[in-house]
DNA sequence: TATGAATGAGCCTTCATTCAT
DNA sequence: GATGAATGAAGGCTCATTCAT
């Protein structure tokens, strides 16, 4: 009877071990010894050191993606929506710093993950935002002719881009003191109105 | 006696070699073959083979930021300077293709380029956006309220977010038919008036 | 209180699975599905893997040696016995496929076989043709210089190269049929007079 | 420019190392050491272990074949010429012990030489026993109605049970010595008449 | 300067064996 | 006794780097 809990403590210990490596400096053998466990454990678990990575980045997006749209839901008006999605996007980060690590910085490079085994997660955030645009769009709210693809590119890149920023600087400010300016600078540039 | 251009003609290959298969995916063989030497000549002009890339990206970005900043001295308008930015940052990548994919796929393995020796060139690129949006600030035309360096960091997101969905999308489209919606866009959201 | 089958049962595991993939490239726990139990069940009868094909060949050798000297027994005229000895040697392992593709093909490395742990059943298979040779020449009926270990050796290379000829070649015909001109042949070479 | 005896090297080295330890228990380091290289030089050379092992049959069945040919050719009568192949037969093996105890026990083993990649040498050799006998057969020394096929794996498997046992038996005799009453026996076995 | 054969450290993965349940 | 999850030693292979020519 296989621990069911252990893929998650496997997942969780190489987030750590990514976070303070990197994915390509980081051994399996490392990945098992912060696990507590022997390193053919993981096998059990994992087929390769690649699945380690894209089951790890698939499982964060998938409860990534969840809790925002949760979030989303609970609100009536799509421009607090997007304010929503700002605040929660930049909190999540902040709250879990090694895995903000782990995905701003380490899951971003080679053919692997955006291209490939991870790009349903990835699609279905910007489908979230796209929503919420469109929504908005609807209402009137936001301007009728907004290129909503475009915007919603734009919002996930500038957000994607200040947490970046934040981890490259080691974190050293508080992320979430920046969402109510990107919500504020980016609702400015889609709305019909002032906001 | 070294020949001068050797080391240009092995960073050529070498985005040649990394746009087609990554860079960790790529030997240092393959980039002497594709540019015509022994791969022992590499070392004459490179210490290692990270430092084939972190050149490439120096002399890139430089190129790139001085390019940059010669159009955009070439404007007076701090707004239609924002325009040429952004128009600049797509059109470059639009007629380079492969060094479009090596910069937006392969060069975001943060530890070694955006933080370490990269950080240099990357943040000459942000103090441009930063200066024009100063200026504007100053001009009156762009909110003097206005979060410059949050500001900064959303338009560089938003352009490379769209740069990054372009590659990845095999570059199916014209990119520089984005950059009207997206210049727009921000500068709704950062100007004092409607734009 | 050891389950007295189990150990028979395991070996026929053994058997089907050796015969599917050979020695090398089966499993501990490959055996242990065929047989329908726990692979660490096998370690309560078999102390390593290795000791598995060893049992498996002494068991097997033993029974084949036993009935050949029973069937031998029966005969009377030593000229029959060696045609008995032919025709059981080719019955046996055309009744037993698995059973032939194991003996011919996986037990062949010799380090582990034929020296040491096995040498003792493979020489009393010898002894049994040396000794029906032996009677022959004592009879008369085969030449009383015949050299009788390397003659031993002869009709058990014959033999043995028949079976496996046979058992590369997929059993693509009947081994029996090989048995009287085997026997004729060899006859003739070791025989006093005509055969 | 590669070293074009370094595969030679490598297949010599291979030989005392196999020989030594047997193919599973031979690491690839090892032949490295013994050849004098270092371990990644292997790889030069050869694709993988086994291709090392493949080669080293091949090439040596292809040297042996050809002198087994060269050598019956110059004979005339065609039962001096299975005179002439058992006796070469003993003498290479006996002039190389360290090739012999590969190919007699090392390469017996598994799926991998006789069933695929050096059925052909094999089948190259049996070809020569199997033309001699025809020969003789059209000649009318050897019986018309000799099963040709039978009578060649009958004489290849003897002489091959003679040479594993003498290997088997650490070499404590003159193979050599089996060659004459091998010959003799297995002439009068496949003869019209006597021998 | 240029070459490319040689080097050898490094790491993922397998799998026989153990042992807590 | 039976289980099968866990162990961890072992080794084939890669490839950045060196260096004799």
């Amino acid at each position: 009877m296989r621990d069911p809990d252990k893929p998650q403590q496997i997942i969780e210990a190489a987030i750590r071990v990514f976070a303070r490596n990197g994915y390509y400096n980081s051994r399996v053998s490392d990945i098992a010894r912060e696990a507590g466990i022997a390193s053919g454990t993981i096998y059990l678990y994992f087929k390769t050191k690649d699945e380690i990575l894209v089951t790890l980045f698939r499982e964060k997006m998938a409860q990534w993606v969840a809790s925002v749209r949760r979030e989303v839901a609970a609100e009536r008006d799509p421009l607090a929506k997007v304010r929503k999605i700002v605040a929660l996007h930049f909190r999540v980060l902040e709250e879990n710093p090694e895995l903000a690590e782990v995905l701003q910085v380490e899951l971003r490079q080679g053919q692997k993950f955006f291209r490939g085994a991870s790009a349903h997660e990835v699609s279905a955030y910007f489908g979230v935002i796209n929503d919420v645009l469109e929504e908005g769009a609807a209402s009137g709210q936001i301007r009728r002719d907004l290129p909503v693809k475009i915007a919603t590119k734009m919002l996930f890149g500038a957000m994607d881009q200040l947490a970046t920023s934040w981890v490259l600087g080691k974190r050293a400010y508080r992320l979430t003191e920046a969402a109510e300016p990107v919500a504020t600078i980016f609702l400015k540039g889609v709305c019909a109105h002032g906001v």
